[in-house]
DNA sequence: GTCTAATCGTGAAATTTAGAACGATTGAGA
DNA sequence: TCTCAATCGTTCTAAATTTCACGATTAGAC
């Protein structure tokens, strides 16, 4: 992958969700405006960010979208499949846990970690639950490439530790609290509380 | 609210959740070199988000953080309290229901909606969970603000609709699916499986 | 075969955002 | 009182991102 834009491969990953929906209805040809209509991302955009990945699209029809589809993934998935370790199996861990959407696309939970023991040991919809000193055993084992912080934001700071030491490359944090991680870990923050916010102050203007 | 970068707000919004735990801890005065250790945000745009909302810090020693958080809250959240209803009391929607943070911040769930009828007329958390159908009614009743989207992608178009009809001026769209509001409706996606695909596509570069 | 309308792809302009540099201010200590 | 070091706040610069304008291409109609 050479210097595509942060943000292209994010949308890229829209545009890929989007056509695997459509390959699914059997669609076989989307134009940008269709995509654009669809995501609500302009079209310009939408040309510009796929002319990253080569000349894939053909002039007054469009693109083919299974071409498409494996042009975007192989730039950038690369037919990777991302193991993920998820910290915390509360009602928000348990509901990723569930969550069906991981299955269908690249995304698999290898396991589960938890303080409190009543909880320790039990299978989740197929994921094993462990005590959290297993962590970074665990972690090796099952080459987990990512972690998700689903514990309260009071032990969010001593969880991120523990994922970093194990060789976590990144970090989803569900946590309420910012935690401090070495610059070689990503880090997303997903605040409830914050989303909402936000959502609410820019819709006031 | 004059002319604040959006991402000024979204940042104001950080500092105001670490200014609350500072304050917490009895902690009196606090520098943009201090926030920044905490939040990961550098000194320099710390200062310069801060310097929109006007002069409130004293050099040589820093922010008050009780003042800082005033003057923060004031701008971007004055004194509003946010209702929010949710659509979907599945295995997310129950933990949003259940979500701790919520109460403590300026967020209260008004109503929740699901069409599984063994769901409806229960109360979670202290929230009423009614049938989709009279979500315009309820909505209106309780003033909701914002709403959210957790159920799957494949109702998510539907029950945005819904959402627009009601009033609602912004969207937490959890469904890993694109969906279509007029423009004076703000959404914000929050797709999970794209949250992690991203973190692993930019952790590896 | 030619024309045309739709669509792609791209270079340049505009906007937004972040970063660097630096002067201004203040409290503390000699 | 004077100096000094820490910190704020602001202006300027640079980078990233989006938008615009437009040429290039192509399938299909005639």
């Amino acid at each position: 992958m050479k210097n595509i834009p942060r943000k292209t491969v994010d949308r890229a990953l829209i545009y890929i969700r989007t056509l695997d929906h459509l390959i699914k209805e059997k669609r076989y040809l989307v134009s940008s405006k269709d995509l654009a209509l669809i995501t609500g991302i302009s079209d310009v955009q939408i040309r510009k960010d796929i002319s990253n990945f080569g000349k894939v699209g053909t002039p007054r029809i469009g693109y083919k979208t299974a071409e498409l589809n494996k042009t975007l993934k192989d730039f950038v998935l690369q037919e990777n499949v991302v193991h993920v370790a998820l910290f915390g199996v509360g009602h928000l861990g348990t509901a990723m846990l569930r969550y069906p959407g991981f299955n269908e696309d690249n995304i698999k939970l290898v396991a589960a970690f938890e303080k409190d023991k009543s909880k320790i040991g039990k299978k989740i919809n197929g994921v094993r639950v462990y005590p959290v000193e297993m962590a970074p055993k665990i972690i090796k084992r099952t080459h987990a490439d990512l972690g998700i912080v689903a514990v309260p934001a009071s032990h969010s700071q001593e969880v991120a530790d523990i994922m970093v030491l194990s060789g976590l490359k990144g970090i989803v944090n569900f946590a309420p609290a910012s935690i401090s991680v070495p610059k070689s870990v990503l880090v997303k923050d997903i605040d409830f509380t914050i989303e909402l916010l936000s959502l609410f102050c820019n819709s006031q203007r």
